[in-house]
DNA sequence: CCTACCGATCGGTAGG
DNA sequence: CCTACCGATCGGTAGG
């Protein structure tokens, strides 16, 4: 019964983190590294330093745990504040910013795509409208800002954009991760700022273009 | 012992297709559909009209049978083929009746996305490399021969351009299989051709471009 | 190619 | 929050 002075009084004296925090961060880590299936109750709550029993204290079966992790652990909570901390004084300055900022982010969370696989797959997506719920409009607003630093954009639909940049951006990373260190070794380093100068002005030179797709011109049903 | 005389002899009558086909594409389908550990190989057998011991005289285990499966039914079969059979007058044409054949080859395999997912998150990528030293050559081969069509292009190392021309293709298949049709109601119905003609001149308007970031500018360790 | 079986493990719950 | 248990199902194999 000694006085611990720092320590302030709790009906129970909590182990390390919230035993919910604990079993969370267990099931992230066991679901990305073997999916959905592949990962078992039993050993989430091992993982997590509970008895299996315990778990059903904090969610109510595994699906919900997963959804529970999958939108806390989602990077998005990264990803938007990095789009919306980037600038520049052109738009050119402002993308190549927007992806620099991205990448460096996704490089603290290379498992966010194993995330997104198992969401597609195993979850057949049923929490993917939640998700997009909340990214979408954060995310059109930060590109709007960003697009709005300057003029000289073509005219194009802003989900257009968007959807370009995010695909442009994170085709670089899927590609990054899958393709094999022997492989990669065939691309320059700065191969991202390629793809954003692509997204920028194409892989066409200046004046060569033909005539662009006009309204009107091309199939159109 | 009537005669039946257009079948020809075998020594085992076979059942509608092979066994070992059969598997596969029973396979085929629950792997797509619920993932590796999400399928058993009971269900698999099952499907394919077999008993479970019967899968095993076909293939040795369950890990054997994915990658059969991921490498028999990968439809880099059918767009290898489909980028070999685009062309054009300009590099631009080309590009972009490449992209219309890809989409359309890919329209008929929605479950390709699926099958890439539980290779990378469930196998960890070990088919990756197989699959990689069949696609990369005859890619390669193929971009070669669609950009050398004309003249007109940016200098750009050749495998970033194949890397940011499939980047920008998948990047728009994946976007439309995850968005909902709600949000996919926000987008022009040319949008693909949008992506494509992004990709050809950037979304800046002409001469308004900054300085391209030639070699020695930048970042350059 | 099937029947019958192996030990292991699954998600989940009762009861305390 | 744990112990002990439920019925179901798992990948794989023996033996024919």
């Amino acid at each position: 019964m000694a006085r611990r002075p720092t320590v302030p009084p709790r009906s129970t004296p909590p182990r390390q983190a919230d035993a919910a925090q604990r079993i969370l961060n267990a099931a992230y880590r066991l679901f990305v590294a073997h999916g959905y299936h592949g990962s078992s109750m039993r050993r989430i709550a091992a993982e997590a330093g509970i008895a299996l029993g315990g778990v059903y204290n904090h969610f109510p079966g595994k699906r919900q745990l997963f959804t529970a992790v999958f939108l806390e652990y989602h990077p998005y909570r990264e990803l938007i504040p990095a789009i919306e901390a980037a600038g520049g004084n052109t738009v050119e300055a402002a993308v190549r910013d927007a992806a620099e900022r991205l990448l460096a982010t996704m490089h603290g969370r290379p498992d966010f795509i194993n995330l997104m696989f198992i969401e597609v797959v195993e979850m057949h997506g049923e929490n993917l409208p939640a998700l997009f719920a909340v990214i979408l409009p954060r995310l059109s607003t930060a590109m709007q800002r960003l697009t709005a630093a300057g003029s000289g954009l073509r005219d194009l639909p802003p989900p257009v954009f968007m959807r370009a940049f995010v695909g442009m951006f994170f085709s670089y990373v899927i590609t990054e991760q899958m393709l094999s260190p022997e492989t990669l070794a065939a691309f320059p380093p700065d191969t991202l700022e390629r793809f954003v100068d692509i997204f920028l002005h194409g892989v066409v030179e200046d004046g060569k273009q033909g005539p662009l797709p006009a309204a009107g011109i091309g199939p159109q049903r």
